[in-house]
DNA sequence: CTTATGAGAATGAACGTTCGCTCTCACAAG
DNA sequence: CTTGTGAGAGCGAACGTTCATTCTCATAAG
């Protein structure tokens, strides 16, 4: 599923390829099953590789899953990165949020982001994990909207940071709700989303 | 923990204080390890029971873990039955969304939230429930809004079984989010809350 | 030959569940 | 009152399975 494109070493395969491999596997069986679920075994059969062969390349189960998760943080970093470019911090938080959603549809990791966010609360290095994502989504998103607060696109007297976690608890809540069932299709919500985060943060009509 | 107040059976223990007993005793090791690391043995051990005791009154762990799900279920119903009786359904949810996440945070279940919808996306019995807590919540809330658009004290320009959507899976990503680091206190949370719920559901100033 | 790579059986621990036994106690018979 | 009985409740060792991980050995490349 993914290909690497860069050589790594002149050996047969290379190692980082033979590494994508296990995670796309790995990936494919967590989405399945579960962290906890899905065995060794099972991601050695998806990635046709022996057990000894994986080991050579991943020291544990749980090293896969942080590899994954990281792999999960750098997408999220560049979805939130838009907003530091972004001219109007409302809506591109609409654009980013729907986007995001949808490419959730077509990915094979809608179910891990609730799975990632259950094994966080007890594993120690996916919980450090999810923090620094949220950390770092949550400082792009307050300083946009503290631009917005002095262009005059965002209301002055909202607490910025709160508003912020509300926002991105919003998000979480859409991907898990809609890795569970919703037939919510992104085009009936993008205006209704849209709506929202427009009336919640613009300042109130004084015109 | 949990009483029984009905006598059940004329035994020396009736048998659904035996359960409750057992139920609560799950719930404090599925929050401490979650539904699959917590080991039936833990439960026993919490429980003060052995394991052929525990086995008595449930037939599997599966069994317990329905048992949980179920009366969250009721909890959760308990606390949407409110917006049938509210003057106004917007600071309805503001008062019940604030006070479920306050009663969250004082409660051991806080963390089986986000377990339970991970259990949803692979379990169908779990998931059947989580689905039809969901449908149930979901038509409270879109019959008191569809109240409020009636009354003029919500906007009938919106598409209100999205906007629904969107307000539960905001309280979902809340309790997670909570769950996860929670710098969030409720009395901070608060006003930003009904700032969002007002804004986006009340009427476009016309006046 | 040396070294890196992989296969696949083996390992020991831990799991959910079961089974046979013991204990307790209400109650009837003597 | 004492004794016998039967059923419900509980105990905990043991079972078979599955798991993550390791070990040994074969093979191919340099």
């Amino acid at each position: 599923m993914v290909e690497v494109a860069i050589a790594d070493k002149p050996g047969s395969a290379s190692a980082s390829s033979q590494r994508q491999r296990i995670v796309a596997a790995a990936i494919a069986c967590f989405a399945r099953s579960g962290f906890h679920g899905a065995s060794m075994q099972a991601i050695c059969a998806e990635a046709a590789m022996s057990p000894g062969a994986l080991y050579r390349y991943f020291p544990s189960k749980e090293a896969i899953i942080s590899a994954i998760a990281e792999a999960e943080h750098e997408a999220h970093a560049a979805f939130f990165a838009r907003m530091e470019a972004a001219d109007d911090p409302v809506e591109a938080l609409t654009s980013i949020g729907v986007e995001a959603l949808q490419a959730l549809l077509a990915s094979p990791t809608n179910t891990l982001q609730v799975e990632t966010m259950a094994e966080a609360i007890r594993n120690p290095a996916i919980r450090a994990g999810f923090q620094r994502n949220c950390d770092e989504a949550a400082a792009m998103i307050v300083a946009a909207l503290r631009r917005g607060q002095a262009n005059g696109q965002v209301d002055p007297d909202l607490d910025i940071e709160v508003a912020c976690q509300l926002v991105m608890a919003l998000g979480d809540g859409l991907s898990a709700h809609q890795a569970l069932d919703s037939g919510l299709s992104p085009e009936r919500l993008r205006p209704v989303l849209q709506t929202l985060l427009r009336r919640f943060f613009r300042p109130p009509s004084t015109s």
